[in-house]
DNA sequence: CCTTGAGTTGAAGTGCCCTTCAACTTGCAG
DNA sequence: CTGCAAGTTGAAGGGCACTTCAACTCAAGG
């Protein structure tokens, strides 16, 4: 059992291509150590950083947006208590604000059966729209507390 | 009050481009009729379509697969009870899979201060990884039930 | 009528997130 | 020591989800 991770190893492991692997580093998420012949070696802890990217990334938040949450845990010195409070309530706010958007959804959906209106027509679950037009643009019902620019 | 809204109106209505909406018509994922001089006119219910589409968007489902779970609604005729369980049950699954990562992420990432530990390298919540690694390729804790393909 | 803002098209451009390729070099099993 | 899988780089390519542009046409108020 090695102490260091070669990139096929890292990329095995964390189901993440090589070449992916590659681009976060070059993007400044993950690091690696080199050897005499030029090759990098990852420590273990970049098998969580990795895992940490890849959920992050499924729920999408940008590769940008993770490298600024992951850049606030200083490597210089052990990560303190208030360090991680920090980021941990940053992205606790912003999961919670996702769960509840996904929650609305799927229990707005199941409840369109439930209800038997049958009908996104007359259902009036996706789009209340009308009713709000005046309060600006978006999705409000559902996407209460999300206000969603144009680009992903 | 029109019966139909033309393309700025949609747009304005649903906070999405002018241009977005033409993409989205010409994946197929909502419709339009045309005035005699050719232009756009939206039918009320286009706009739940648009707010269901960003939604679905938003919680990172492409919008190849959000044209196949509209087309699973019969326009030909009006949805009908079993149309609507199934694009639903599909959905629901999907998104307690969503619901069950994300709520992971974040109680694990609010656990990390709680149980004082102040350490990705000691806490082990990122990834268990090296336990598991005959298992197979991806971060198996979190991702419990949503193995990702390399694409997104 | 006429003007002006809104809409039309196809083609090209953009940003993000990678993958592929070519042309090498390294590392390790035999 | 050799052979070969695995690693290295920079540049180019590719898919997705749009946006922008140019060169028009349409719709509706004055």
């Amino acid at each position: 059992m090695h102490e260091s991770l070669t990139i096929g190893e890292l990329a095995a492991r964390s189901g993440v291509a090589p070449s992916a692997l590659r681009y976060y580093e070059r993007l400044g998420l993950i690091r690696a150590v080199r050897t005499t012949g030029n090759q990098r070696r990852y420590e273990r802890s970049e098998l969580r950083r990795v895992s940490f990217i890849r959920i992050a990334q499924q729920v999408g938040v940008s590769l940008e947006e993770i490298r600024e949450a992951l850049d606030s845990l200083p490597d210089s010195r052990t990560p303190n208590k208030s360090d991680w409070a920090r980021l941990s309530e940053r992205w606790r706010a912003r999961l919670d604000e996702k769960i509840g958007l996904l929650t609305r959804l799927r229990d707005d959906l199941t409840g369109c059966i439930g209800c038997g209106c049958l009908s996104l027509q007359r259902c009036g679950l996706y789009n209340p729209g009308d009713a709000l037009a005046a309060d600006g643009p978006g999705p409000r019902i559902l996407m209460r507390s999300a206000p969603v620019p144009a680009r992903r």
